[in-house]
DNA sequence: ATCCTCCCCTAC
DNA sequence: TAAGGTAGGGGAGGAT
């Protein structure tokens, strides 16, 4: 009784804090009490309404209104550019906490303002065949205090035997009011299904010893589990799906929501679901207010700055193309006036000087500006782990807290983020998408490399000593990292990252840092929803996995991309070579010489034959070139040193075969399928190679050593605390104690610890199976494809501005080129990335023999290819999908084929 | 002195 | 917690 009075007590004062509060800042509507508040049905562990989460939903909305991103409360209609999403939770009119969604949009005229879309959070459960109806009652009532919503919904399970012929599984879809209630309900929930998976397991070996030795067991076995059935349905529970998917990811995938598009937004009382609609018509990209920042900070020599002891002498900061600039005068010996640094015409920077007396105000002056200007986005190069936390320390030196005065602070993984602000680290970029080497993955390598300008360079250990004696230098160069920063970002980062967030889920400031196959998963599993697809669970590796020998497995993989260094030396075009042809080659060559000209003009261009006036002429030329060739097969001659590459290998290879990790299918699976009948072309079989590193160790010796552990004593699971016996340590320890344990016998009993071995298997690629992954494959290809074929585009203007001599023109062209070339290399590392996810830790969608099988044929495909060149050339050196060559400067090569189509010429090799 | 493992970095 | 993959060269440093 006590403790319901104090958490009434509690929730009142909280009510009427909430009131007030509420009427002083919404103008207007006031939320009534109605009479609601303590329902009928809320008991003891009740966690619809929790104190903690209350007040951090409170706090979030006033951040967001700092940054002038207030609720809308009206229901009048806006159109809106959505630039960023975060979870958050609000009252709903029982005032209960319930998960939502706040959307961050930008009007027309650059006014701001936030929706919020109330979504409960789910999960799916399935339950034993015929028990959905008592496990969905006995569910309702365990967890009446938590589940919101019990429906019994059905979904395409790629891996139910025979779902081709429309077989769909059934589950239970859980709601939730809020993700505290989700994350309670999950573990128990995790735990059930956990502990049937491993009965299920000891029950095949159980039920496989009974099939050999016993005939008659099955009546009895029945009853006695419909006994145990009804004591407790949680043992009823197979499997658990989508638990773990990200909130946001969630809400904006189930309702389509992306950022980086318009929509028009009408909200209604309450906090009923607004309407949201997309315009994709508006295709005027807003202009965000973008802050980009860099810091000049003391140091000692030969040391890194330490933010205890060090000061902050510069800061310097372009907004939308203005620069300001402030110094610390305690370390800066004179005021610096305002001046311009313009590296290229391009890439504009008038810098406005603030000479502050010391480090206190420097920083005060820049919050204070950071929330006068309230940018969209702050831009850094590597802010995350250095410029953002040396601020953040310094600040608090002077009792300057960085999260109430700017709302950013340092949250997940150590990066620097705010919910109304974003952060964009343009090194993340440079990391994943520029393809840069690491070697020039610094600031001035970037800029040289991206923004074609050298910038101002100046060694570390000179900077103090600038400081005092020339600080106009020291402010020049302070500026130029700023600056390059600002134009990185608007050149490159923002475009990529904005074209992607039209299509992947998630906020703006994942998409720059998630890893290339996270966001490979993350469109996948928008196509898979779509489908009415389940999602996979994430994939966990066996641990201590025993090889088909009886080994115990160190690693396991499969053989990859096919190398060869054939030769080496000075290859150039003008040191003669001595080439040996296979006469009977080139002959084959001239055979197919009407053939591949076909290929090349029809199905390549996609030019009638008909239309092309000269082939008769390009034909008879090529003819007799080879057999120039055929007719002296030895030479010494001048070379032309190729490389010749095979266009996106692996997703090709991945597209034409249908390759995807559900349609891995084995004979069971096909022995299930209604289409399974003589004869039917469905099944694919395609071999790989696998490597397994196993320690020479036999099981017999494995059982020993295991035996040998339970015996003994490990380390406390924390300081102090009483020591463990084996099976108390988890799985994954238990695990590494036996493969260390075996590691050291085999040192000394096989003085090795390692016995590598190849196979070739062969696997079943299923063709008819739901093609939703290599339909995502696909559309990322063609997007890739439009980027390629702009930067041709560009390339093109190039030219022609060069042969008008339009200065400005060329600029603009040339700013075209890169930015296209760069989207599509980005492109390119997402559009790998599939075929690499698939043997990712944790993906959803895994697949060992499907990447076996892209390299195998991969590297079938390159050998042949060598095959033919070692014939009429000599092949110098091959990697994966591309070999360097030398063929004969006199081997036919460029033809121009004349067409009376509207594209007049065209150019072969 | 030689081998082995780990780490870093690049090519694809 | 979050996490594309394999092939392959070369250097540092420890074990034998």
């Amino acid at each position: 009784r006590f403790l319901a009075a104090t958490s009434y007590l509690h929730l009142f004062i909280l009510f009427l804090l909430n009131s007030t509060e509420m009427s002083d800042s919404s103008k207007g509507k006031v939320l009534q009490n109605t009479g609601k508040f303590v329902s009928e049905n809320r008991t003891e562990g009740d966690d619809f309404f929790n104190e903690a989460g209350y007040r951090q939903s409170r706090e979030n909305d006033k951040i967001d209104s700092k940054y002038g991103f207030d609720r809308v409360k009206d229901s009048q209609e806006r159109t809106g550019y959505l630039i960023n999403m975060h979870s958050n939770e609000v009252l709903d009119e029982d005032r209960r906490l319930i998960a939502a969604l706040d959307l961050f949009f930008i009007q027309m005229d650059g006014s701001r303002f936030k929706c919020t879309v109330a979504y409960q959070p789910y999960l799916l459960i399935r339950p034993e065949d015929n028990m959905h109806l008592e496990v969905a009652r006995f569910l309702g009532r365990k967890y009446s205090g938590q589940i919101s919503g019990l429906e019994h919904i059905t979904k395409e399970d790629l891996d139910l035997p025979n779902h081709l012929s429309g077989l769909q599984q059934q589950y239970i879809k859980l709601s939730f009011l809020n993700q505290t209630a989700m994350t309670k309900v999950r573990r128990e929930l995790m735990s059930a299904v956990k502990r049937d998976q491993e009965r299920q397991k000891s029950n095949t070996y159980y039920m496989q010893m009974l099939a050999t030795s016993l005939a008659q067991s099955s009546a009895g076995s029945e009853d006695a589990t419909l006994g145990k059935r009804q004591q407790d349905y949680m043992d009823c529970i197979v499997d658990i799906r989508e638990h773990d998917v990200p909130y946001h990811v969630r809400v904006s995938i189930d309702l389509r929501i992306f950022c980086g598009q318009w929509y028009n937004i009408r909200c209604r009382s309450g906090v009923e679901l607004p309407t949201i609609t997309c315009r994709p018509d508006i295709l005027d990209r807003p202009e965000p207010v973008v802050l980009a920042f860099d810091i000049e900070t003391t140091k000692l020599p030969l040391k890194f700055p330490d933010a205890q002891a060090d000061q902050v002498m510069m800061i310097s900061y372009m907004i939308d193309g203005q620069g300001y600039l402030i110094t610390n005068r305690e370390i800066i010996s004179s005021n610096v006036d305002d001046f311009e640094y313009t590296p290229k015409p391009e890439f504009e920077g008038n810098f406005i000087v603030f000479n502050e007396e010391n480090e206190m105000q420097l920083l005060q002056r820049f919050f204070d500006h950071i929330m006068e200007v309230r940018p969209h986005i702050i831009v850094t190069y590597n802010g995350d782990f250095f410029d953002w936390p040396f601020v953040e320390t310094r600040a608090a030196v002077y009792d300057l807290d960085m999260k109430q005065e700017i709302g950013f602070s340092k949250l997940r993984d150590g990066n620097y983020l705010s919910r109304p602000a974003i952060h964009m680290d343009c090194l993340c970029w440079v990391k994943r998408d520029s393809y840069l080497p690491v070697g020039s993955q610094g600031l001035k390598a970037v800029a040289k490399a991206k923004l074609r300008y050298d910038p101002v360079e100046l060694d570390p250990e000179d900077m103090c000593r600038m400081a005092v004696e020339q600080p106009q230098v020291l402010a020049n160069y302070s500026v130029s990292d700023a600056v390059a920063t600002y134009y990185l970002y608007m050149k490159y980062v923002h475009p990529f990252i904005f074209a992607l967030n039209t299509i992947i889920p998630m906020e703006p400031d994942e998409i720059l840092r998630k890893g290339s196959g996270t966001l490979c998963e993350t469109l996948l599993m928008v196509e898979a929803y779509h489908a009415q697809i389940v999602y996979p669970n994430k994939h966990q590796s066996e641990l201590n996995k025993l090889s088909n020998e009886g080994h115990v497995l160190d690693s396991e993989t499969y053989v990859g991309g096919h190398v060869e260094a054939l030769e080496s030396g000075v290859f150039r075009a003008d040191i003669p070579c001595r080439f040996r042809l296979d006469p009977a080659m080139v002959k084959q060559l001239q055979e197919q010489v009407d053939a591949v000209l076909r290929h090349a003009i029809e199905v390549e261009e996609g030019i009638p034959l008909e239309k092309v006036l000269n082939l008769d002429e390009v034909r008879q030329e090529i003819v007799q070139g080879l057999q120039g060739l055929h007719d002296i097969p030895n030479r010494l001659e001048q070379p032309v040193i190729y490389h010749l590459d095979v266009g996106a290998m692996y997703p090709n290879i991945i597209l034409t075969n249908r390759l995807q990790p559900s349609a891995m299918v084995s004979d069971l699976d096909c022995a299930a399928c209604d289409f399974n009948k003589p004869g039917v072309r469905c099944k694919r079989s395609m071999d790989w190679l696998w490597r397994g590193e196993m320690l020479p160790a036999s099981r017999n010796e494995f059982q020993r050593i295991q035996q040998q552990l339970e015996t003994e004593k490990f380390p406390p699971l924390f300081p102090g605390g009483p020591q463990r016996a084996f099976h108390e340590l988890s799985k994954e320890d238990q695990a590494a104690y036996e493969k260390k344990r075996l590691t050291d016998y085999c040192r000394k009993a096989y003085k090795k610890t390692k016995l590598t071995k190849l196979e070739t298997r062969t696997s079943t690629i299923c063709q008819k199976e739901n093609s939703f992954y290599v339909d995502t494959v696909r559309a990322f290809r063609d997007r890739r494809y439009e980027y390629k074929g702009l930067t041709k585009v560009a390339k093109a203007s190039v030219n022609a501005a060069v042969a008008s001599g339009d200065a400005a023109e060329i600029k603009a062209a040339k700013g075209r080129e890169v930015l296209y070339d760069s989207l599509q290399l980005a492109h390119k590392c997402i559009l790998n990335s599939f075929y690499g996810y698939v043997m990712r830790r944790g993906a959803r969608w895994h697949s060992m023999p499907m990447a076996g099988i892209v390299c195998l044929t991969g590297s079938n495909i390159i050998t042949k290819a060598r095959e033919i060149i070692e014939r009429v050339g000599r092949p110098l050196e091959l990697d994966t999908d591309g070999i360097w060559c030398i063929l004969p400067g006199s081997f036919p090569q460029e033809f121009t084929i004349h067409t009376s189509h509207e594209k007049k010429k065209k150019k072969k090799k």
